[in-house]
DNA sequence: GCTCCCGTTGATACCGGTTACATTAACCGG
DNA sequence: CCGGTTAATGTAACCGGTATCAACGGGAGC
């Protein structure tokens, strides 16, 4: 088997630093660029013998088209990005879950980024909108004008659990209605005096859960706190709210703004030897997987097919749908467990 | 204030079709591509009042350099993959939050792809790696064969949790010794019946896991089981195995491979009236967030800084460090809390 | 035997940046 | 007044693909 081009396969065995192009490849089989890439593309218009000879130079070189080469010359990326506040917590790895399981499935890749408050955030999302051909932006990462920046630029945006913007799909959870829910539930319990943990001004979400428990609470005829006690999302903020609480007397139920919150909270009232549900009783929010250990009475919001449902809005807006912007709102469901009062019948449970 | 192109502009808006190129820049401010570039990467050699006019056209085109262009000619990516088996579950965000963290911090991005079993892994991890400049491949995603034909093609491969391969760093947890601290541990408790569940064909820290586990069994002059109970990795395999468990008479402790396993199996067991821990202990392995609230004795790993290590490892490739390669293990951490068993001492708590 | 058509293929202009090298002008000392 | 620097800029060749359009060879139809 005679090997015309021997010498440059042990070149580049020994120095790897030029890859091998197309061009390279062409020569090897003897054809020209055009061939080869029609050859690499599946077309119909190359000879079986041509692409034969292409087919044995590509292997024989080990050529892996370039990704950037195409991307370019094609004017897509095949990529989408999903922008996060912050990735900790169990909370958004499900959306992102929903949302990769979908993009690759319609064969784009997923670029990730999460902003962390820095104030470079702007700056990062503009960048990473230059990277992708679609973009899912979550919650409060980044500023209005930025999102519509990017929407000008033609790239298309979805905004999930966030407000709206002039241009962009969304997808949210319903909030009041669920709030709404779970009020009554507690009411059922007859408890009285409620309380809402959490920082309406942190996000859309806690926004309208507020708002929707206020209602809720003054439907029922019940005295509504005028002010939310402020804390913000993590098992430790709910502790230091614990504190807070027992030293203004304590309500009969606590709901928090998450599950996170909920379960610092219930932590340190044990602690203090404050009995849930007896003495008070807690609820959260997302229904994470600790949620369900802890007993905790939670909201269970469809976090992966929000992520899934986002992907697939880009994917239709990328194929070139231009309707009018999509708002959906997925529902939620409430999930009783023991922290917001036993019921005699669920005793024995 | 004169503006000599404003009906580029104009058009521009109306039709967003073709996007504004270096080279409208460049005609708009009456200089060459060149000064444009140099412009744009702030060099010094520029002028002043040029830098001012290209300044000014960018502005009034709203030109944005394309970063595929930039990366065809820098030739890079300035982006990093991460591999995931699948991204449910409470222990891999953390591993991608330390991972994206420090990549963003050294201006690179992150593309993410889980793999699922997907039949067409193998392709989709090899796709990645032409996006990327760097990858990291988190356990048993991908066959050897792939990841040695990466590494081949000249990009720098990290392994997380992973055997190793000829030509790639790694980064893992210490399983063996870890396990033997569990043993040691329930030993002083007084068990002496022990079982291990989870599945060491799965992974090689399970495998890892077992063996310790055995050697300590042995060690400890206990009877040690030939065979681990085998299982998956969610909370539904543990409970399956409840059922095993009991069919098989209860071992006094079931030292589990990981938190969901055993958090899936102690439920399991109390809904059946097996006490844990007095009728038998349970340990899981992973420290996830519920396993605190379930009371849980686990092992903790340090998965966040597993992925800022894998993080930084790829960056010093990259940038062209070709020692050999490194293999970095982080410690372990027993936590010790309740499914264990209660000390005297400790029982007030 | 001579068009015409069609299946294949090649040459080359893109895609949108970066950068090596050439060029120009101003300023220097001798 | 002149050769030699040096700062500032332009020209054009890349990077590695895709796709258009022209060209070519051979069989069908007349």
């Amino acid at each position: 088997m005679d090997h015309p081009d021997g010498e440059t396969v042990k070149r580049r065995r020994t120095s790897n630093r030029a890859s091998v192009t197309i061009r390279d490849v062409a020569r090897h089989a003897g054809v020209s660029v055009a061939t080869v890439s029609r050859a690499l593309r599946g077309s119909d218009l190359v000879h079986p013998a041509t692409r034969e000879r292409v087919d044995a130079a590509i292997e024989a070189l080990r050529f892996t088209p370039s990704q950037l080469g195409r991307s370019l010359a094609e004017r897509r990326h095949a990529a989408n990005g999903i922008v996060f506040p912050d990735l900790s917590g169990p909370f958004y790895a499900e959306v992102v879950l929903g949302y990769e399981e979908v993009a690759a499935r319609l064969g784009r890749s997923v670029l990730i980024l999460s902003t962390h408050n820095r104030e470079s955030a702007d700056e990062m999302v503009l960048d990473l909108a230059g990277r992708v051909d679609g973009l899912a932006v979550f919650g409060r990462t980044v500023h209005d004008v930025v999102v519509a920046e990017i929407v000008e630029r033609g790239v298309p945006v979805v905004l999930m659990a966030r407000t709206e913007v002039r241009g962009a799909d969304s997808v949210r959870t319903e909030n009041v209605s669920a709030a709404q829910s779970v009020v009554e539930h507690l009411v059922t319990h007859g408890h009285r005096r409620m309380a809402f943990l959490g920082d309406p001004v942190d996000s859309t979400d806690v926004a309208e859960r507020w708002a929707g428990f206020r209602a809720a609470v003054d439907r029922a005829g019940l005295p509504a706190p005028d002010q939310p006690v402020t804390a913000g999302f993590k098992e430790d903020d709910g502790a230091r709210a614990a504190v807070d609480l027992r030293a203004g007397g304590l309500p009969d139920v606590v709901v928090c703004a998450n599950d996170e919150l909920a379960l610092g909270l219930m932590e340190a009232l044990e602690d203090h030897g404050v009995r849930v549900p007896d003495d008070v009783a807690v609820t959260g929010w997302d229904d994470v997987m600790a949620a369900r250990y802890a007993g905790l009475t939670t909201v269970r919001q469809p976090m992966r097919d929000m992520g899934a449902r986002a992907a697939r809005m880009l994917d239709a807006r990328i194929s070139g749908d231009s309707s009018e912007p999509r708002h959906d709102v997925l529902t939620t469901q409430l999930v009783v467990r023991r922290s917001c009062g036993l019921h005699p019948k669920e005793a024995h449970r």
